[in-house]
This record gives structure tokens, sequence and C-alpha cells, in this order.
DNA sequence: AAGGCCTACAACCGCATTCCG
DNA sequence: ACGGAATGCGGTTGTAGGCCT
């Protein structure tokens, strides 16, 4: 019992607009909004469906749309978004603001798909394909595929975090994120998920005797793509700060052991009386530093070390093997959230 | 220069879901 | 609760433009 295409219509226009048809439509819906779709074009004087109209309007002139080429930002979030999500275009629009279901897809099917394709990956699971055992190709790919399944994890809890969000803030703290989390930025948004942004942004090293310098090619241990691009760029932890403003991050200070950064050496010492937090600056960061609008996020076990977060990018040192520590710190990390945000 | 092929992307189509009387 | 209309969604197609031979 199928109903009828609504384009049925005897002397209804298919196929490309004209700019006229655009003026049109763009005029229209300025002056009166849509409405219903299916009388709109009537009104505006057009000889299309009202389905084409939305179509035209949704994917190609609405103001709030960016267009142009995908940023590799952009793809890399598409990728790891596809990943977790398959072809649930819309729902991937909506976590890439201003870009349109129907553009995502056509990137995908057009550049992505293929990308994936030439570097072993499946691009319908993102899994690597049957390669020689022990090729480099190989490698990469298993490789790629660890980390697209840790991504997946990542990106898991951040949606549902988005979702639980967009519920609060809808109803109860709508216009009072202060009530929630009194210190977060504006727009406030859920805490925590920088945590794992921050972990995949790099490491810099706040004193040389100290740290272990990571290459350039250290990105994400998770994302498909290459992720940071400016490694260098990272700032590290700040010597003899004297101030603790609140950070970007700092609403992470509701996470159970996390504690944010302290600003002087006293506030430091205090807090290294904190039940639960174990050796905090001595560890790993000169106990002359002082860290200012940072974080860190206490290492609980002896020989890893903190993580330190500042305004965005993680600055720690690190004692000990590199690997050790990330692998260290992807096992909290991916802990915390299968507890905490688990479906 | 012309024809064929390829690529990118806008637009269409049909099914699914939601809305509303 | 039901059924039809409206809207949303994802797969697919059509076509313009660029490239190659």
């Amino acid at each position: 019992m199928g109903r009828s295409p609504c384009c049925d219509k005897v002397g209804l226009k298919k196929g490309p607009w004209t700019s006229e048809e655009d003026q049109k439509l763009l005029a229209f819906i300025q002056e009166h909004g849509h409405g219903s779709w299916r009388a709109l074009p009537e009104k505006a004087g057009l000889q299309r469906c009202g389905k084409s109209c939305r179509l035209r309007w949704i994917n190609y002139l609405r103001p709030d749309i960016k267009r142009g080429k995908f940023t590799s930002q952009e793809e890399q979030t598409i990728i790891q978004l596809h990943a977790l999500l398959g072809n649930r275009w819309s729902t991937i629009a909506t976590l890439l603001p201003m870009r349109t279901d129907n553009e995502i897809k056509n990137h995908w099917n057009t550049h992505l798909k293929k990308r994936l394709t030439k570097m072993g990956i499946d691009p319908k699971t993102h899994k690597p394909n049957n390669q020689v055992r022990g090729s480099a190709q190989s490698k990469d790919a298993a490789n790629l595929s660890h980390m697209a399944q840790w991504e997946s994890a990542r990106l898991e809890a951040e949606a549902r975090m988005a979702r639980e969000w967009k519920i609060v803030s809808s109803s109860q703290f709508q216009n009072n994120d202060e009530a929630l989390w009194p210190l977060a930025p504006k727009p406030c948004r859920p805490p925590c998920l920088d945590v794992l942004k921050v972990w995949q942004g790099g490491w810099a090293k706040p004193k040389q005797e100290h740290a272990t310098i990571f290459s350039s090619s250290f990105n994400s241990p998770n994302s498909t793509l290459k992720l940071s691009e400016n490694i260098s760029n990272i700032p590290s932890v700040g010597y003899g700060e004297e101030h603790a403003s609140i950070t970007s991050i700092n609403c992470i200070q509701n996470l159970g052991p996390f504690e944010v950064g302290t600003s002087s050496k006293e506030e430091n010492i205090q807090n290294d009386n904190h039940p639960g937090i174990k050796g905090r600056m001595e560890d790993s960061v000169d106990s002359t530093n002082y860290i200012a609008d940072s974080l860190r996020v206490p290492s609980l076990m002896e020989g890893f070390t903190d993580l330190v977060v500042d305004s965005g990018n993680v600055v720690g040192s690190c004692i000990g093997d590199f690997e050790e520590n990330k692998n260290y710190w992807n096992s909290v990390l991916t802990e915390y959230y299968e507890h905490n945000f688990k479906y």
C-alpha cells in the first residue's frame, strides 16, 4: 500500500535548480518561514514539489551551512563517527556543525571510503582487510583498527554525554549552567570529555631532564587519522605562575580522583596530603614548577607520570617508559569511561 | 579538437518514522 | 487506537566539468 510520490504532478520541474528558483525559495522562506513544505511551492511561485524545495533549502540554501573543502579535522571526525555509527549520516551531521548529512555522505562515498580502502581498511567494518601477516600495510592497518576501537569507545561516551547534557541543559539548567558547573566556560560543556581529547593531543616537557620527548609522529592512540599537527606548539607547564585562574577544562574537577592543578607551592603541598592522591608534583615534575591554569590528574600508581593538562593540551612530563605511561593512561581513562558512561 | 572516461556532488526516489486529526 | 499526511533519512542516480587519449 504505497503512497503516491509527491512529484507525480504533471508540470513540476525536476533537476538542477536555477538561481531564479533559489532566489524565490530563499525570499519566501526568509519572509514566511517554510511552514508546510507541501504547500510552499505554490505560495512561493515555484514549479517544484515540496520535497525538492525542502532538500534544496536544507542542503544548499540554509544560511547556517558551511560549504567548501572538508578540513582534516572534519574528515577525521567523520571517519571516527562512521566507525561508531555506520551510515547514520544525519546523526553524524549533528556532530559536525554546519555540514549537511548529504554533504557528509557524498564526501564519504567519493573520498574517505576510497582512502580507507587504500590504507587496507574495510570502510564498512573499519577493520583491516586480510593482508599478508607481517607486512607493513598489515601492521599499519591493525594498529589503525586498534586505534579506531579505542576512539569508538571515546566517541560513544562522548555522544552519550552530549545527549545527556542536552537533556539536562534543556530542562533545569537551561538558563543556569553555573548551577551544575559553576566554573565551566560558556557555553558549558559536559565535564570530562576533554580529558581524553587532551590526552590525544600529545605531550610536552616542562623540564628537559624529566621529560621524554615524543616525536611529532605521535598522534592519538586511537584515531584512524593523524591528529596533532602542532605537537611542538603544545604549551608546557609554566614556571612560577602565580595565578590559578579557571581554565576551559577545569570542570573536570567534578570527577572522582581528578584534581585541579595548583597555583602555588603551598597549595601543592596541601594537595599532597589529599587522600587518595599520591605524590603529586615530585613524582614527575620538578617541585619548583608551579602549575597554573592547569589540571593535574594524578597517577595513582608508582612509576607513572601524572597527566597534566593545560588549556586543552597534555603537558605532563614522563617518567619511565613512554609506552608504559601511554598504556597506563589509556587503561585508566578507558576504564573510567566504561565505568561511568556505559549504556 | 573530439570523444570517452572519471569524479564530485546536487538532486531524486522510496521507505521509515513522526505527527496530527 | 487508527490512518493519512508530512517529514526525515539513506541509497542511488543524473549530470556538469575536468582529464586523458
